[in-house]
DNA sequence: GCGGAGCATGGGAACGTTACCATGCCACAT
DNA sequence: ATGTGGCATGGTAACGTTCCCATGCTCCGC
């Protein structure tokens, strides 16, 4: 038989005051005795006091739950995504529901449904449908996250900065030394491609170079695309240190394994540049050089903006986290080395 | 200005019916006219109702929700488990609310107020403190789970089967031709590292050899632990092929990349095998050879613990559940080549 | 000396649901 | 014809909290 757990009531009574007064001095409100108070705070200790959410929730609208759906917790850069947006909710006491999508509009629509249902106060979501009829019926304010969140306009939405990336990465490759790397992307039909692409692009234009003799080389973003498409690379005729830029970290180590499987190695022979920063770039041999994606702040720069929506001050656009360069040894540095003349 | 959600008065009004009624309805109860239900059902529809699960709970005492207190979601291990108790509640509409305790006392502490307060109906925790106090306090039925549940007796638990798993790889090793594998541990600090060494006693004494000569190295439970270890290991003077068991993956990894230090090569050299399955270690070249825990099914298996432990009907024993070997290429096969003879 | 301001406290409604009991109706057996 | 049982439905209390208003008291100024 589990006893029943104290309420408010059972402190009121043995404090000798109304539930009232209890609440009130439970609340740090105005209005009390301050020995009324010590009273009451004395009581709730004693009886192992802890306020049940529901009734406050149900009482005040205010639930104290936020919703958080990702593609998959066990991806690592979305288990850090929910690390992030953990800890900032955890800093103001706000619980945080967690789901995966895996990538399924379906399993998508159930989450948000069991979200409504839980009465979250909002919801961080990656969209995996095509339109927002889910999240419109969703009647309750919602950040989007992710580089899918960037085919909506005028909802609030938290991403890492692609263009800034990108200068970055293109800029450390030139710093090494490296020219014209060869571009090792997702399959066309996403949209990251194209996103990536374009900021390639752009920064070529920026910096007074031609874009178009870029090879680019098609795969899926996993270990096994990135590895087809470098041994695609490298069975090409070629000349000289080849340099890569994979547009995900997956794909990177892909390459390395398949340089090291062309009996090549990296990074005397081949220069790999990734993109993501998870944490096991850190377990190749060379450590994989890569592009960090502020999982972690956009988690919780995502959270910042869910308060901010649900307090009525919504933003209603899209904040780009700036991305790092993680330096691990995957790129040689040829800056000090005769320069090789192309063309 | 946002609008008030529809409750279940709004349906039955709409339907015509007392709530009473369409809450019969909406519960597929009995006693009620098929031709009512239907009219109920559509007035749902229409309204766009969703029953409201904070007052569901307060009324009958199921919230809905269940605790998921872990060391931290961005840790691959941990992630699986959280996605395997994860998909597991989905399947029974149940959510979960996850936090990450970062191996700290005071946050587990927090964390488990937090789960009161939210009034789930269970927590499936990896305990930090060194007693059960917090956990007692907790009123509420629980289930431990990992190695660090193992030291409370009398408990729900539930982690990976390491008496099981020891087996499958020192077997395993012999049949590639392997004897007396060096083990690379952790701290003597650490309950894992007795509990591993344990098992590979009880295994060497079931299969008639003698464990005492066994090369024991330790080194923290990291990559660069295990590095160190492994470089302990190669500066002795050694002879032959270098047979390595390590107690886990990132110690398994950190050994391979000093092994390549040493301007040695696995599995050539030295043969490999880590302890845990986390995805990364497909990424190092050779692909590592472990024994994979199964993450998965520990979250699944605890969340079916907690259900029987909150329906009332508790086991109160710990679960252990098997491990498999992934075979990727870190081992030499030895058992065709001529036997080394030793002593 | 008395009215009212101001403060500490108490009483009760409301949030949305479910569980229990009451009501009214029809059909069937006596 | 009348009692009885079963079934469809309605009414209402209760879950634990917060918020608003009422009450009673003290203290101050006229």
């Amino acid at each position: 038989m589990r006893k029943r757990r104290p309420t408010i009531i059972d402190v009121a009574d043995r404090a000798g005051v109304s539930k009232s007064t209890a609440a009130r001095a439970l609340a740090g409100g105005e209005n009390i005795l301050p020995e009324t108070r010590g009273r009451v705070l004395t009581a709730a200790q004693a009886v192992g006091y802890e306020p049940n959410h529901l009734a406050v929730g149900m009482r005040s609208g205010r639930s104290g739950m936020l919703g958080l759906v990702i593609p998959d917790i066990a991806n690592p850069f979305w288990a850090e995504v929910a690390r992030g947006a953990q800890d900032r909710a955890a800093e103001v006491g706000v619980s945080l529901l967690v789901f995966s999508s895996d990538w399924d509009p379906q399993k998508e629509e159930n989450h948000l449904r069991a979200l409504r249902r839980a009465r979250v106060d909002g919801a961080i979501v990656n969209p995996v449908s095509d339109t927002l009829d889910d999240l419109d019926r969703f009647g309750l304010p919602f950040v989007l996250i992710g580089s899918s969140a960037e085919r909506f306009a005028d909802v609030s939405s938290v991403g890492s900065n692609i263009t800034q990336a990108v200068t970055l990465g293109l800029d450390h490759l030139v710093a090494k030394g490296h020219q014209a790397p060869v571009l090792i992307v997702g399959p066309k039909s996403r949209l990251a491609r194209t996103r990536f692409l374009n900021a390639v692009n752009r920064h070529c234009i920026e910096r007074d170079v031609d874009p178009a003799p870029l090879l680019i080389v098609d795969g899926e973003y996993t270990l096994e695309g990135g590895r087809e498409a470098m041994l695609q690379v490298l069975d090409r005729p070629h000349f000289g240190h080849v340099c890569v830029f994979a547009a995900n970290d997956m794909m990177a180590i892909g390459a390395m394994l398949a340089v090291r499987e062309r009996g090549l190695s990296c990074p005397e022979d081949v220069s790999i540049l990734g993109f993501d920063g998870i944490p096991s770039g850190a377990f190749t041999f060379p450590g994989l050089t890569t592009i960090a994606k502020p999982g972690r702040d956009i988690g919780a720069r995502a959270v910042e903006s869910l308060f901010d929506e649900i307090e009525g001050r919504p933003e209603h656009g899209r904040v780009y986290m700036p991305c790092r360069l993680i330096d691990r040894g995957s790129l040689a540095d040829l800056s000090r080395e005769p320069r090789q003349m192309v063309g």
